[in-house]
DNA sequence: TCTCAATGTGAGCGCCGTACACATACGAAC
DNA sequence: GTTCGTATGTGTACGGCGCTCACATTGAGA
């Protein structure tokens, strides 16, 4: 093997294996000294790449905001031709379904805000990502992205899908029985935006 | 003083204790060895009372959804000659008023039910707030509780009022132009549930 | 009065985040 | 090619955490 004692690529590494272990524990069972431990190294060096722990959460989370808009533009882009209402429809289910993919990613994009700060580099993610509602909601509407009424229609957009999204990974939903367990599409036919 | 050995009422006084600490410091700085020092006992004695710290968490949970429940039926109850859409509206408000006044506890009751488990007390509570939202339905769409449409359309409901509360108590709504920013009120008028 | 279950205390274990001092390796300047 | 500074790693240690175990105190009922 021969482990060098420069890792290369700590930093990233770092990222994803914390994007891992996100998926299997829990914000809460993550640790530094574990993802260290994973990565071959030990448990300060993480602090040359990250100031703390919040610091190596919070990259996580705006990483996957940017995750979540590009999977809503592709969802939109494969559904073009169809039409504005289409738009909103696929990037809806893009959204609830990256949430059901990274649950715990998700939690964490959502659940730390305050802790966060007014961290510039998450906030930017986040609006970026909300833009594309945004942009959705607008052109259903033939209305300009600027205005008060589609920023409003589009913040109700998103209200829904989230809840829908957090209801969803937090087992809130798969308690009902089957036929009564709503779906993402179900549930955002009950939007009425274009009004 | 004289303080005596024995407290008295320790699970009620550690309750409120972690009640009151968490609209200050949220979950995540919430620590049994605090809680008993503020209480004025030590930390073993909240072992007596609560299997471990997750225990202690969930009841405040299911006290939660109780709270959550009771707020939704006094406003129903204010509003009852008006009619079921009010019904739902008022709900609707109070729902995400509560959010709003207890965001730290808001979001325990939310976010830790993997961690939490298949807890009937906890499960039951929450089952029961999320009933009046659909009787609330139900009423309005002049159909029984039971039908599949009527739960998923309450679920939607939920979704809503739910993802409203989140991103207002995650600043996310806040960071947006005053009058572009949507009141509860607003968001709950795009639902079309009666259809 | 005695007894025993309920309820408190104290010491200690292993994990955590993180600060500090020190070690190693790479790249640029000579 | 050697030198040297900076980037990047390691080891040790501190205080706080949840939790366990052994022991102390109390009060209620036999």
């Amino acid at each position: 093997m021969d482990k060098p004692y420069h890792h290369g690529n700590l930093r990233t590494a770092l990222l994803e294996a914390a994007h891992a272990r996100l998926s299997e524990v829990g914000e809460a069972d993550l640790s530094l000294r574990d993802l260290a431990a994973r990565v071959g190294v030990s448990v300060n060096a993480s602090y040359r790449h990250f100031a703390n722990k919040d610091d190596l959460l919070m990259e996580l989370s705006a990483m996957g905001f940017e995750t979540l808009r590009a999977r809503m533009l592709e969802a939109i882009e494969e559904v073009r031709p169809l039409g504005p209402e289409h738009h909103l429809r696929a990037a809806g289910q893009a959204y609830t379904e990256f949430a059901r993919q990274e649950p715990g990613l998700y939690k964490l994009m959502f659940g730390r805000r305050g802790r966060f700060g007014a961290q510039t580099r998450l906030l930017e993610a986040a609006n970026a990502a909300f833009d594309v509602v945004i942009d959705c909601v607008a052109t259903l509407r033939g209305a300009s992205a600027d205005s008060a009424e589609t920023v409003k229609a589009a913040a109700g957009v998103w209200s829904m899908v989230h809840g829908y999204a957090m209801l969803n990974i937090g087992g809130y939903l798969a308690g009902m029985a089957e036929q009564k367990r709503p779906t993402a599409a179900e549930v955002l036919r009950l939007l009425a935006v274009d009004a």
